[in-house]
DNA sequence: TGTACATCAGTGAACGCGCGTTCACTGATGTAC
DNA sequence: TGTACATCAGTGAACGCGCGTTCACTGATGTAC
C-alpha cells in the first residue's frame, strides 16, 4: 500500500482536529470544505472518503472538542478550589481570546437548533456532561435536589458572561464583564462548606 | 409620481422589519438578499436603493429590534416587581419558543464579532443599554458600585440560559433550564429592599 | 529476483445552486407647456 | 384639456464567486506468480 498502516485514521483525526477549531472561531456555516482540507493540507475531493457529508464531521469535531474541554480537564486540591479555578479558567482572557481551542458549546449553542437532530443530541448530551461535572464541585452546602440545577445555571452565567467578553470592542469593559461573571458564578455556588 | 409619498420609506421600514425577524431566527449568514426581499414582496434587485450593502442592514435590523425589545417596556408596579417580571418574561416560553421576535442579543451574540467593528459598536453600545435598565431595576441594597456589574452578570446569566433552553431537544429539560435562570437570576440581584 | 496486477488515499474537474452586488430597463405618475 | 417629458421605486438578467457533493482518475505500494 501507498501509506503506512493508520495513514488513513491519521488523516481522518487532523481533519477532525482542523475542522473543531474551525468551526469554533468562525461558526459552521462559514466554514467550507475546500478550506477546511487545505488546512488538513489536502484538497477537497478526498473528503468524502472519510465523511458522509459536512454535518457528519460538525458531530465528530464537536465531540472531540468536548473530549477536550477545559471544564474536563483534572484539578487537584479540594473541591472549593478546583471550582474556583474552573471558573475562573472559563472566564479568562485567554479562553475569552482563543474560542477555536475553547468551550464548543459557546461557540456553538446560538446555532445548534439549526443542526440535524442528530447532532443537536450529541450537543446535548455532552452539555449534560459538562454541567454534571460542575454539580460534582458544589459545596456540600449545596442541598441534593438543588445541585443539577444550580449547576446548570452556573454554566449559564459563565456561558453567556464569556459571549458577552468575546462580542464587546473595548478590552477594559471585557474584562470587567468576565470579573463580574466569576463572581456571580462563585456566588451561585453559595458558600464554601 | 407613481408612489405615494413616504412609500419608498414605508418599503424601507418593512425590508428591516422582515430582515430582523429573519436574522434573528435563522443568523445573518443564512439570510440571503433575494429571499429576505421576496419575504418584504419585492424582488431583490432593489435592494440597493434602501441600502448600501447587507451589512448596514445587519446594522439597522439589530437597532430595531433593540428599540422593540421586551427588556425595553415599561412595565408598572414597584421595582422588585418589574425586575422580576422582566427576568420571567425573558426566561418564558414565549420568549424561548420566538426567537424572531426576541432579544437581538441572544440570537446574535455569538456571531457578532465575526462583523465590521461599526456593527460590533452597535451592538455593544445596545447592551449597555440593556443591561443598564436592569441596574436601574435592582433593589436598593445593592451598592452603587456594584450595580452594574450585578446587572450585567445577571444579564449574563439570562443570555445563557435562555441559549441553552433553546439549544436542548428535551421540551422537560428546557423547561427546568428556564426555571434554574430565573431562580439564578434572582439570587443574584440580592433580596429586596 | 523480476514482472504484472490489485489496492486505495488522495487529486482535481465538474455538477447545480445560491450568494452579494450591479445595472439597463419598465411603467405609472406628476409636471410643463 | 391634451400632449410630451422627467421622475424614480421596483424589476430581472447578469457578474464572478464559493458552496456541498460526485466521480473518473493517479500513482506509489504490496502481493501473486
Amino acid at each position: 500500500m501507498r501509506f503506512a498502516k493508520g495513514h488513513k485514521e491519521e488523516t481522518r483525526q487532523r481533519i477532525i482536529e482542523v475542522a473543531s477549531e474551525m468551526f469554533r472561531r468562525d461558526g459552521v456555516e462559514a466554514v467550507g470544505i475546500a478550506g477546511l482540507m487545505a488546512e488538513a493540507g489536502l484538497t477537497h475531493g478526498g473528503f468524502y472518503a472519510h465523511f458522509r457529508s459536512k454535518e457528519e464531521l460538525v458531530r465528530e469535531a464537536m465531540l472531540w472538542a468536548f473530549e477536550h474541554s477545559r471544564l474536563r480537564r483534572e484539578v487537584g486540591g479540594d473541591k472549593a478550589a478546583a471550582l474556583e479555578a474552573l471558573i475562573r479558567s472559563y472566564l479568562g482572557p485567554t479562553h475569552r481570546d482563543a474560542p477555536e481551542r475553547g468551550c464548543a458549546v459557546a461557540a456553538l449553542v446560538s446555532e445548534i437548533a439549526r443542526h440535524e437532530t442528530a447532532t443537536r443530541e450529541v450537543f446535548a448530551e455532552k452539555l449534560e456532561a459538562l454541567t454534571g461535572r460542575i454539580a460534582g464541585l458544589l459545596p456540600n452546602s449545596v442541598p441534593e435536589a438543588e445541585r443539577a440545577a444550580t449547576a446548570t445555571a452556573m454554566f449559564g452565567t459563565m456561558l453567556g458572561t464569556l459571549q458577552m467578553a468575546r462580542a464587546v470592542t473595548d478590552p477594559a469593559r471585557s474584562d470587567a464583564i468576565l470579573e463580574g461573571g466569576i463572581q456571580a458564578a462563585l456566588r451561585l455556588a453559595g458558600p464554601p462548606a
